[in-house]
DNA sequence: CGCGACCAATACCCGTGCGGTATCGCCGCC
DNA sequence: GGCGGCGATACCGCACGGGTATTGGTCGCG
């Protein structure tokens, strides 16, 4: 499986099996076998480049999750050997800032509670560091974060703003549409990396964290449109506008399915509790 | 992961290693193996019978979830070869029969839907065959089912009632609690399998399915607190009395997370279309 | 149009590791 | 105290995974 992940993320079998520290032939092989043994083909070769077929795309995607179990066996396996009750908590550095420092102080107040490691990192990590077991609960934010395999509570949701630099035209608008936000060629969205730590193709400037973000902001080099919740991490060369159509983003408890942790299972009430989930509801139409 | 999965399920290096047809030398040593690999204890050895660990504990979950995974993700590959975009639908037999054929109708009459297979089973069976890609989607009853680890929609909510024997002493109540109900020693619970096939100890008679349990009813052997949608497939042999105090039952349709089917899409949009999910608002203390 | 470069597949070889058989050591039970 | 059950150890053989050398087919370039 991991050769065929290797292969499959290549799409090259010397590259992969110089990524997997072996040699050519054998990895051609096993992936002979692999193909043999599930009666499928997975690869369209044309002796020039290699491509996956549909069924190869599936295989990839299980495959991946699979590793991921395994990883996240081996891990919690070896923490739960490990004697310490401690309990590690993923979130996005800079996002739900408040209310991660609220909850922490709620939990840390609670009875019995363990202690809590918190790994801020960047975006859409925390997802991976929680289906690899390195981390017990994480804060996720959709729609940006899939959280699709996981138990979830939502916790808050809030509208999107846009932040343009100060004194920019629109900065005086009451309120700004996702199509107008997108046709400012001047001030180009920004690319954050995927999941595989590439930048996409595009205009913009690639970003990693928010700090750079703002700065390019505040130089009149792009504009972003992010939860309402980070504006107090903006400086005053900064200017919002409300986008009252952009998605609303719920910040969410996430913690891996069949987790059997009381510290988990602690961390997640006091959360829900902390606030009475405001406008939770859905709104009909 | 598998041979450590039979020896935790075992308890005994004998067996297990029946199981896994081989003998039981190598099975022990695998065992230590993956013991120092991990550098962790699994299992308490006393020469006479062994133990899980807390960390075996873990790993027993954990491998469960690999191995389903493992499962899967040759089936769906092997699948998505296969060329044929059917979808199967696992349910419990029985269950929610009014809504699955609702669905199915409401599905046909989608364009471009998919010839759904529609597996009807026992209890507990439809969470496995969605984990291990037996089944595509899958019908589920919180809090009966674990809906760990899956997607859901929530489709419909319902009270339960208490079946009894016609003329039985409670039969004309116009409710009863669930500790009334626990209190009749002359009509025991019944005892559904566990998701190894085994029986729980206990009294009350051992049932497979809804047919059984009916029929015990009638006898005047059982009695067992269901679903009110199930009062249908009763015979006018049996009495009926609300339980408000026994938790409410949601019927789900489930999917795998990441599942990128649009058969599935379509049907779990058909699904959640097909009623205003009454009652679905949390009745707040 | 032919030569060279590139890339996956094949041929062949070797060492490790997994599984099997035989046996031991330990404990509980009659 | 002897026997039986169970897990651990010792030793052996083979099969499979991986390495090196080479082939075969296809594209690009002169």
């Amino acid at each position: 499986m991991r050769y065929f992940v290797a292969v499959a993320e290549e799409l090259h079998f010397g590259r992969a099996a110089q990524r997997l520290a072996m040699a050519q032939p054998p990895l051609s092989r096993a992936i002979q076998q692999l193909e043999r043994r599930l009666g499928v083909v997975l690869l369209h070769r044309t002796t020039r480049a290699i491509a996956l077929t549909e069924a190869g795309a599936v295989l990839l995607r299980e495959a991946r999750t699979v590793l991921d179990a395994v990883e996240a066996a081996e891990r919690r396996t070896r923490r739960a050997a490990g004697g310490q009750p401690g309990v590690v908590l993923a979130a996005k550095a800079g996002a739900s800032r408040e209310l991660l420092s609220k909850l922490l102080d709620a939990y840390a107040a609670e009875p019995g509670s363990a202690a809590v490691e918190v790994m801020l990192c960047g975006p859409g990590e925390p997802e991976s560091l929680l289906r690899t077991g390195r981390a017990d609960v994480a804060l996720l934010h959709r729609p940006y974060d899939t959280t699709a395999g996981f138990d979830t509570e939502d916790l808050h949701t809030e509208q999107q703003v846009v932040v343009l630099p100060k004194g920019h035209p629109l900065a005086n608008r009451a309120h700004l549409s996702l199509v107008e936000v997108n046709a400012q060629a001047d001030l180009p969205l920004p690319r954050w990396p995927g999941r595989d730590g590439s930048h996409p193709d595009g205009p913009g400037p690639q970003v990693r964290d928010h700090t750079q973000l703002f700065q390019l902001i505040a130089l009149g080099l792009a504009c972003a449109v992010i939860p309402e919740s980070l504006r107090d991490q903006l400086r005053d060369d900064h200017a919002i506008v409300p986008v009252p159509d952009a998605p609303a983003v719920t910040t969410v408890i996430a913690w891996p399915p069949h987790s059997r942790s009381k510290a988990v299972a602690d961390l997640v009430r006091t959360a829900t509790r902390l606030q009475p989930t405001p406008a939770a509801a859905p709104t009909p139409a």
